[in-house]
DNA sequence: GTTACTGCAAAGGCTTTGCAGTCTG
DNA sequence: CAGACTGCAAAGCCTTTGCAGTAAC
């Protein structure tokens, strides 16, 4: 990502923080940072460790909280996780998820037409929404070689 | 429901057990049965609740991992929780999910036109595709409301 | 100056694991 | 009869909650 667009991205996000009532700062911008760009799904844990390295004082717990807010605005998403831990999806762009039955795993995949597929009005009714994507759940290449 | 198609669901399911070499047990079919039909999306200690009721002896970790093993071969499915309680998705009839980001509540919907979209055959490669769902996140009525 | 956020710590709750006994095929 | 499953209990881990101090607006 070039400066220009890493810029952007961040003016984006303190007005979606104004927007919303939130205040900005170090920490928020921080954990937005080491988010924008990424396409992994990680546990609130993961992003801590992520931080720590550069900002050596925050704390868990506002990353995990962070994490929630940052959620229910929008910015990012949960996951379906499967397993115990919470895990969230940074990728900000439009995408769709593999989702491994066995082990769990999710892997991302982009397709076009997907994103073009229209959302049913008369389905959605008084839901305001946000995003979407395809959620294909099956049973990825090694999981399935392992139980062969 | 009526009796015909619940004997064929159930044979259907022992089929299913049978093929990934899982015994067919007193407490494997009292669970099924409890889900078939079902159309929420329970936690483990929901169904386990449901349950004894009628089998008084059936035990909370028995029903906890009966669920894993049948989401693992396909038969019911983990939702995108965004609490910190794992749940399941039981209506095994292809439909849709409405998602709020900031109750977290899962609304179900169907639509035919979503049903029949192809899931893109060079995205997913050498996945195993058991199912495939759009889901939509959002912001509910009742939260749109609440935050106004 | 007010309101919201951070950081710390403890409490709480769900999930996982191990094992002996029992049952399915 | 062998392998798998159940039930019980404890351990483990993540998440949530409360509060005082601090920072954003």
């Amino acid at each position: 990502m070039n400066q220009a667009t890493e810029s952007s991205m961040t003016e984006e996000f303190m007005l979606r923080c104004r927007a919303h009532g939130l205040k900005i700062t170090p920490q928020r911008l921080a954990i937005f940072k080491a988010l924008a760009g990424s396409k992994e799904h990680p546990s609130a844990d993961g992003v801590y460790r992520k931080l720590i390295a550069q900002n050596p004082t925050i704390s868990f717990d506002t990353v995990n909280r962070t994490l929630l807010t940052f959620a229910e605005i929008g910015i990012i998403e949960t996951v379906e996780s499967h397993s115990g831990v919470r895990r969230f999806d940074t990728d900000l762009m439009s995408h769709h998820h593999l989702h491994c039955v066995q082990c769990g795993k999710i892997i991302d995949f982009t397709d076009e037409t997907l994103d073009k597929v229209p959302v049913p009005e008369k389905a959605i009714g008084n839901f305001t929404v946000l995003g979407k994507r395809m959620v294909v759940s099956g049973i990825c290449e090694s999981c399935r070689k392992k139980h062969a």
